[in-house]
DNA sequence: TCACAACGTTGCGCTGTCGCAACCTGGAGA
DNA sequence: TCTCCAGGTTGCGACAGCGCAACGTTGTGA
């Protein structure tokens, strides 16, 4: 029932090196959906029913502590999969996912996993190289969060942000969805007044541009100094 | 010319159901090798020539900062397998490993990765698996490093060393390889006078028992409250 | 068009944690 | 046995960042 063409899937990451007949295959065994704004695809412990890959928009990964505060683990971006619980040899999902704009997105159900792998390893192993990558990176991030202090990971995360999906537009580099002082602060371990704070004093240096749920990047090169500040 | 049975790996969480011949096949491609206490296996950057499992010993995983600090990213136990970067798409270990204790390993050469996961799938799905953990254990010390202060982070630490690898003695719980404060606060993102501090008011409450490169839990109940406690 | 709610800003006092410095202490090697 | 030194402890002053509170601003839906 899908009118989507196997080109569209060629040149994801995900799907590198696959022939368009296992293009074809994979599509045929795909749903596709729709999530609006602000609502979740799969939640925290949730029994991990499909896999996902995000067609288009932007989807927010989040986890709850105990007391309640959340902290965002990861931003996923078009043409990136996410909820591949069965890959990581879990039936649960570890985390939530909330549609940071409104989505498209393809799912598989989960029991195919096997199945998906034997036909298609290609796919298997970029997918493999790609929860490596993602472990690689939230090593980073323990290592950034061990020894940078607040300035220098709102620096980081908003040139990440910008690099990761930046447009650009004529004013600088701009975080292509919306993104609000709190999200940044539930990123990188600190309140909203200290992100508030600091965007405010960057602005002000003319070192981005601030606005509500928006960040445009204007002079990177200071920020990555703030970035990698000794002190 | 290894005088090892493979009813030694039998046991060991990576080998999960595997039959004894494929145990013996994995055991005739591996070298078994010592390391003295301090030594590294392997330096981030390097490529990935083999990848291991640590037979015996205490091995600790370390990144470094640009500044020269170095964060101990994780603590790899006996019987658990490292540095296996072809498993995530990689051909340069993205960390450095210190044996923490003398140690004894069994190296594959990296190029026999794809041999192996083909002819055992078993060990693939279980390699595959431990790394989703991993990624999911390092998204929690994001969270932990995000939202909990110092006191609760060096509680977990402890209770989580003592769980992973403690040793019951008359006195409590004994982590059972030299561990010094310092590799206490590089674990969890702090300075060694705080971690001093707060193991020194432990200790005169009774809740731990100090020592040089030594620690032992004494009242983990007491610990598991500091380490969740709302302020 | 208006009102409300979500988002953002800013001031101020407090404190957890750091950084420095000085000083112990126990074990290994000569 | 003595010496040396890595590891550990503790006091003190400084300050980054938090928490609270009050207020401004922008967009959305009735």
């Amino acid at each position: 029932m899908n009118r989507l063409d196997a080109s569209l899937l060629a040149d994801l990451p995900p799907f590198a090196g696959m022939s368009r007949a296992s293009l074809d295959d994979m599509l045929a065994r795909a749903a596709s959906f729709r999530h609006s704004k602000g609502t979740h695809i799969f939640r925290e412990g949730e029994e991990a029913l499909s896999f996902y890959l995000l067609l288009d928009g932007y989807v927010r990964v989040i986890k709850h502590t105990p007391v309640g505060e959340q902290v965002i683990v990861r931003h996923i971006a078009t043409g990136e999969l996410l909820g591949i619980a069965k890959a990581m040899g879990r039936d649960t999902y570890p985390a939530n996912a909330i549609a940071a704009v409104d989505c498209v997105l393809l799912a598989w159900p989960s029991h195919t996993w096997e199945v998906i792998v034997a036909a298609h390893p290609g796919f298997a192993t970029n997918t493999y190289a790609m929860i490596g990558n993602r472990l690689i990176d939230t090593q980073e991030r323990v290592v950034e969060m061990a020894t940078e202090r607040v300035a220098q990971r709102v620096a980081n995360a908003i040139l990440n942000l910008a690099r990761e999906t930046g447009r650009q537009t004529d004013e600088g580099i701009l975080i292509d969805f919306p993104i609000s002082r709190q999200d940044i602060s539930e990123m990188t371990g600190t309140t909203i007044h200290t992100v508030s704070r600091l965007l405010s004093g960057w602005d002000s240096k003319g070192w981005i541009k601030g606005g509500r749920q928006k960040i445009t990047l204007v002079d990177g090169q200071k920020l990555t100094m703030v970035a990698s500040a000794r002190d």
